[in-house]
DNA sequence: ATTATAGTTGAGCACTTGTTCAACTGTCAA
DNA sequence: TTGACAGTTGAACAAGTGCTCAACTATAAT
């Protein structure tokens, strides 16, 4: 009889059975997966690699990346609701920074994949 | 007078010609946002967790995350365009394994972000 | 106070994405 | 060769996402 929720047996028990147990938090997973999706839009992840080379406020990112201070402000407030980047205020200009050296980390990892595949 | 694109001046002129001066190609930052898009997904990165641990046939991949093998063979071909993930058939099973060692790597500084911000 | 500019926000909309469903192929056993 | 099961695929649909637009707040200059 197939599981409830799948249409198939385990087939390697063992295997799967082993990997379960490994199997970490689903809570911790979910909040990886969440993170790797924050940084997978094009915006927010050029954004972040802007923020990495310099603090910038919104109305340099957005001439940078050639969009609205809007379309800018809306990803910042993904950023910052995940804790990826900081902000403070001087004058009329909020300026924007990295809040964590992982986001460094992170990116040069996947830049070594990337460039690596493309040889 | 604004950008054409934007709606503002660029503030700080210095910082955004040194910043874009610096920045990769295009196409390179664009790989890098999509890698991290298609690790961006529960199903996805709970796949490529377990293709960690161990290689795994799809129906076995189906069972430990409580899906069916339509769903999870829809993934993996996301996976396998991307060159993430290779297989090789045995008999009725397919197998699955990591193509990439980065991928790992990547992986693990994820998991020490999280779990540091957890903290 | 008034004006101008920086930045934020919520609603709306077009577009994307993940799962389901049903039909299909591939391999093995009887 | 027929049946059973592993796996793949395309269409369809519901849910999610990113940008636009307009209205708003905040700060500084006149």
């Amino acid at each position: 009889m197939a599981h409830k929720d799948t249409d198939c047996e385990i087939i390697h028990a063992d295997v799967v059975d082993r990997v379960r147990a490994k199997m970490p938090k689903d809570m911790i997973l979910n909040e990886v997966s969440t993170l790797f999706k924050i940084m997978g839009d094009k915006t927010r992840s050029h954004i972040l690699w802007a923020l990495d080379q310099n603090e910038m406020c919104v109305c340099d990112l957005a001439a940078l990346l050639n969009m609205t201070k809007s379309a800018i402000s809306h990803q910042l407030r993904i950023l910052r609701d995940a804790h990826l980047v900081r902000f403070h205020r001087e004058g009329k200009n909020v300026f924007y920074v990295l809040d964590d050296d992982h986001v460094k980390n992170i990116f040069e990892k996947a830049f070594e994949h990337t460039v690596e595949k493309k040889q």
